[in-house]
DNA sequence: TGCAAATATGTCAGATGTGATATATAGTTA
DNA sequence: TAACTATATATCACATCTGACATATTTGCA
């Protein structure tokens, strides 16, 4: 966004900002949740490598084709324990997870 | 596993077994377990590295020193989300997250 | 030793996450 | 077009996770 842009806004009586800063989110929670996108990325990548249906990935998660189109829609609803988990199931090594996070 | 390990393992809620029963746990529940321990190790090491007590902590975290404690000491009841957020709080990085992770 | 700080343990009500189910909405193929 | 497969969305009862609080235990130091 211009400055001039954002000057004009503010004098309206808009406040401008990033979306962490419009949603009131602390650090860690904007770094927990970059860290989830990031995850969720790979269930999607993976899911697709394997040409496993939600239904398929669900059966191997012990859970349901509904919470798997939530986890990977990134539902605030999900916990980084069930995507975890989803990506274990499908066979994904700790060391794959791990390079996930360290690039998000 | 060390007698005395399974011991503080069961006291911090979980369940262990010998094989047949480990065997029980699915993949992806052991493969989360072992992570957690891992990160768990890394936030006692970054909150000695920082001089912080479990209070302290818990502020950062906006959570308690009782919280603070049980994770630590691997507690059943605590999340994989509560435990890195721990970690972000205390200012680490998705590289060192990251980095710990591929270790586990 | 005794005191104080740090850590551990127990409990609880309320918040959040869960699998299940039903149903809706694409997208595809006959 | 209809039938079929995959994914999305809504709702719910139940389970788990949460911070808070009280209290116990351990640790370190004068």
């Amino acid at each position: 966004m211009k400055k001039s842009k954002q000057k004009n806004l503010e004098k309206a009586g808009w406040r401008v900002g990033d979306a962490q800063e419009f949603l009131g989110l602390s650090d860690e929670e904007a770094a927990l949740i970059a860290m989830k996108q990031k995850l969720i990325q790979l269930v999607r990548e993976i899911r697709g490598d394997q040409s496993l249906t939600q239904v398929a990935l669900a059966e191997l998660l012990h859970s349901s084709q509904s919470r798997v189109a939530k986890l990977e829609n990134g539902s605030s609803d999900v916990s980084l324990d069930l995507i975890v988990r989803a990506l274990f199931a499908m066979g994904v090594s700790h060391q794959q997870v791990g390079k996930a996070i360290s690039s998000s």
